[in-house]
DNA sequence: TACATACTGTTATATTATAACAATTCTAAC
DNA sequence: GTTAGAATTGTTATAATATAACAGTATGTA
């Protein structure tokens, strides 16, 4: 009778693939998380797919579209998730997650001109970190 | 002795795959511009990519990133793509490029924090447009 | 206890994208 | 016009990313 692992409200392949998450310093790819996680006993993508996706859902990880790769949560387990920006470098792949209030009200309160009035938005710039200019 | 079509400076198959997405009224995917491009000669992914990287490096098409689609610009064959933006309906799909020049130039003078100098940035709206709500 | 919901494990397969190599066409300079 | 480099094309194979479908287990609430 295995217990669920509910620290923080996450199953034991929440937790796992979060912590992982977590400890990266850069966005891991959801193969590489799959390669990581196998001694422990998550051993086919879904089981991968479907904590990634969960994780999302509640906003402990995003997920760099053009990287396909997720990144943990810097902002206070991020009640903005539906407001994401990223810097991220071009040369070392570096990715940091930015959290600038003017910017995400900005875009927060931007509505476009067809009618449409947005619930989320996603914002990757791209350029060079200080280390790699 | 065939020529290159090369009106718009584009090659044969760039022109084909661009005259496709151009014409339609939603992002396309790879596989879809293969299966509808076949008819013409263009039998496998990689002349499908290829031209797809070419077009999006020069400006003429855009990559939805979380839709894996891409769209042709809508802004006079983009002098901007380094800086793009766009509306996503969550019901219907479709996808508007959005072209704000007060947005372009708030984000494109954005500077980050920590030292990051930016050359580029891609915006995704998502809600609701006005059929769908 | 018993039911609904969420999560897990598993196999197979779908979808998206690139590597590698040979051949052709284009462009610009001579 | 020849020639050389760059860009484009055609082709086969395969890598990388993601989901469908189904059976079983755990959890939480009535």
């Amino acid at each position: 009778m295995t217990r669920m692992h509910k620290e923080n409200n996450l199953s034991k392949n929440q937790q796992i693939i979060f912590d992982l998450i977590d400890k990266s310093p850069e966005p891991l790819k959801a193969y590489t998380i799959l390669y990581n996680v196998q001694k422990k006993g998550i051993n086919a993508p879904p089981q991968v797919y479907r904590a990634l996706d969960k994780l999302v859902e509640i906003g402990k990880i995003h997920k760099i579209e053009s990287k396909n790769a997720f990144v943990a949560c810097k902002n206070s387990d991020c009640e903005i998730s539906k407001a994401t920006a990223f810097s991220i470098c071009e040369s070392c792949e570096m990715v940091d997650e930015i959290s600038d209030v003017k910017l995400s009200k900005y875009l927060s309160s931007f509505n476009h001109k067809k009618g449409m009035k947005f619930k989320r938005f996603n914002l990757e710039f791209f350029g060079l970190c200080k280390k790699c200019k």
